[in-house]
DNA sequence: GCCGTTTTCGGCCCGACTGTTTTCAGTCG
């Protein structure tokens, strides 16, 4: 079993002990836990299986999780997780994503109508029996069925990371069986979408067939939805992602993948394009209409080159204006993950970070890194430790202290200053004034009406220590739509006053949106992208934030921590200690 | 349940909001 899936087990199992209303601080063990062995490095199973080791060197696990870990390598469960599931239906966890509801409040529905399913809980506000049990009454009702309606939006869709490992780890399955020679993955995965749906695996070489067979019987399939000649789908892990395999001639590859790529209006504007031009385009190549001689199909180029276009990235696939961009010559020369120079944007132990500065500061440094920003988190985020003035400044030091000790990257001293309610930032000036850079974010109150947000953000736009403004709409994916504000003007002003909008690179934000990215090019705006780490692992997130500046059309010199350190200094503006 | 120890216990992030109450529990971040 991965690392991923024991965390999840772990995990689980700390929500149905809350729902039980057991001990909240050995709730929070199993969920330290489990973020413990999501993150290590090493596969769990291996170091079980070393006699000489022990899963008690890992931080967060003593002898308890130890048991509990040991009991999952054999038999993929643990006594604890199976006296919960006998108490409550697994369903109950799912009814934790409902916004409103907390684990008392399952507990207590269960308890009283046994319901435990979103359907039957829809039923109860519709019915308004939700409003019978204590503390719950029609506002509830109400935001209960708008959160069900959100979640059924989302549901069935997976991020992009997760799809992305998926990807890898076929890719690797698929790569060691003889006689397979191209593994690609297409569909909304290649073209960087933030959520995918399913996944679209293209296999070519003689051993095409023979990888069809394996696919099916991979370990992590749990359920076969199908399996032909040409294609196999099933349903992988826990999560249930379904997957696609087709078989494909070598002939024939670049058409499949052009086809398989989408999306589905970009196909449908090429065809038109083929039509007029005398050909028909399908998943099988390109064709004259005349003869239905097959003019081009083993590649993608060839069937661009053929249209009389030139080669679109799948990024800009969404027929948003890439096709005459590319007929006429003029499709923008996107951002590339090697252009990337510096992150601006990631948390320590001084805050919610799970990595010390310099772990963060090397780990940066093995990237490739000429330059970070250290950003933790201002004193408005007292769950996450925030930091006061006094803090701020002290720990600004300690991070240009370290430029001292020759690491081979220059760190920026900086903070995530949260936007108060009022839109002014958490921090005093004269603290801020002492910072290299200040990405400001907000973290609450985020619920206000559209004018009164727009206001809020242009305010802090405003303030001169100001350098960027953090995940400016505030989505989570598939779990909470951004706020409400105006956003062109906010783009307008930060173009204007030259902050930066940044792109928040963490899979769960990917914020800004690339509709809004191109909306906000075209006022001027200039973007930074980030990876918002708070582990060391998570600074390779990097590609997923590239992938959305790509599919905003941006390119190099659209985004700042492309620049090389002394140029991108000098655009930022007064470091505290350049040139020293 | 983990951790650290002045080591076998005691502490473990908590403030603010919301909707329900009529003084606060539950949720959220």
């Amino acid at each position: 079993m991965e690392n991923r899936e024991i965390a999840q087990l772990l995990a689980e199992t700390a929500d149905l002990m809350e729902i039980a209303g057991e001990d909240p601080f050995r709730i929070r063990s199993y969920r330290n836990g489990a973020s413990a062995i999501e993150g290590y490095p090493e596969r769990i199973e291996d170091i079980l299986k070393d006699a000489a080791r022990s899963v008690t060197q890992i931080p967060g696990i003593g002898k308890g999780l130890a048991s509990a870990l040991e009991e999952i390598a054999q038999r993929g469960s643990f006594e604890r997780r199976d006296q919960m599931l006998e108490r409550y239906p697994p369903t109950a966890l799912e009814m934790l994503k409902i916004q409103g509801l907390g684990p008392k409040s399952i507990r207590l529905i269960w308890e009283h109508f046994r319901v435990s399913t979103i359907d039957g809980l829809e039923r109860l506000c519709r019915e308004q029996k939700l409003r019978t049990l204590p503390r719950m009454g029609a506002k509830l009702e109400e935001k209960v069925l708008r959160s069900i309606a959100q979640y059924r939006q989302s549901a069935g869709r997976f991020l992009l990371h997760f799809a992305e490992s998926v990807a890898r780890e076929l890719a690797e399955y698929f790569g060691q069986i003889h006689g397979v020679e191209k593994v690609t993955a297409a569909g909304s995965f290649r073209r960087g979408k933030e959520t995918v749906g399913d996944l679209d695996i293209l296999i070519t070489g003689p051993g095409a067939a023979e990888a069809l067979d394996r696919f099916v019987r991979h370990p992590r399939v749990h359920e076969v939805l199908g399996k032909g000649e040409n294609k196999a789908s099933a349903r992988m892990g826990l999560e249930g992602l379904q997957v696609d395999v087709r078989a494909l001639p070598e002939e024939s590859f670049g058409a499949a993948l052009q086809y398989f790529t989408g999306s589905k209006e970009h196909n449908i504007g090429l065809r038109n394009r083929a039509l007029k031009m005398g050909y028909t385009l399908s998943e099988y190549g390109l064709f004259r209409l005349e003869d239905e001689k097959r003019v081009a199909g083993k590649s993608e180029e060839e069937i661009y080159t053929t249209l009389g276009l030139e080669w679109i990235p799948p990024e800009l696939r969404e027929n948003q204006g890439e096709i005459d961009a590319a007929g006429q010559g003029l499709l923008p020369c996107l951002i590339a993950t090697k252009d990337i120079r510096g992150d601006l944007h990631m948390h320590t132990t001084e805050s919610d970070g799970r990595a010390t500065l310099l772990e963060m500061a090397e780990a940066a440094r093995d990237l490739g890194y000429e330059y970070i920003a250290i950003t933790d988190h201002s004193k408005a985020l007292a769950m996450a430790n925030g930091l006061d003035e006094t803090r701020a400044v002290e720990f600004a030091r300690q991070v240009r202290q370290l430029n001292q000790d020759g690491l081979g990257l220059r760190i920026f001293s900086g903070l995530e200053c949260d936007i108060r309610r009022d839109g002014k930032m958490d921090l005093e000036e004269d603290a801020l004034a002492e910072l290299d850079f200040v990405v400001a974010s907000v973290h609450g109150y985020m619920n206000l009406d559209a004018s009164e947000m727009t206001d809020r953000l242009l305010a802090a736009i405003e303030c001169r220590h100001v350098k960027a403004l953090g995940h400016p709409t505030g989505r989570l994916l598939l779990h909470r739509d951004g706020f409400h504000f105006d956003f062109e003007r906010v783009a307008k002003s930060a173009a204007k006053r030259g902050v930066l909008l940044e792109i928040n690179a963490s899979p769960e934000r990917l914020d800004l949106p690339p509709p809004l990215i191109r909306q906000a090019q075209s006022c001027g705006a200039r973007f930074v992208i980030s990876t918002d780490a708070h582990h060391p692992k998570h600074l390779h997130n990097m590609h997923f934030g590239v992938a959305t500046a790509r599919r905003g059309w941006l390119r190099a010199m659209d985004v700042i921590n492309t620049l090389p350190l002394a140029k991108f200094e000098e655009a930022v503006g007064g470091t505290r200690d350049s040139g020293r």
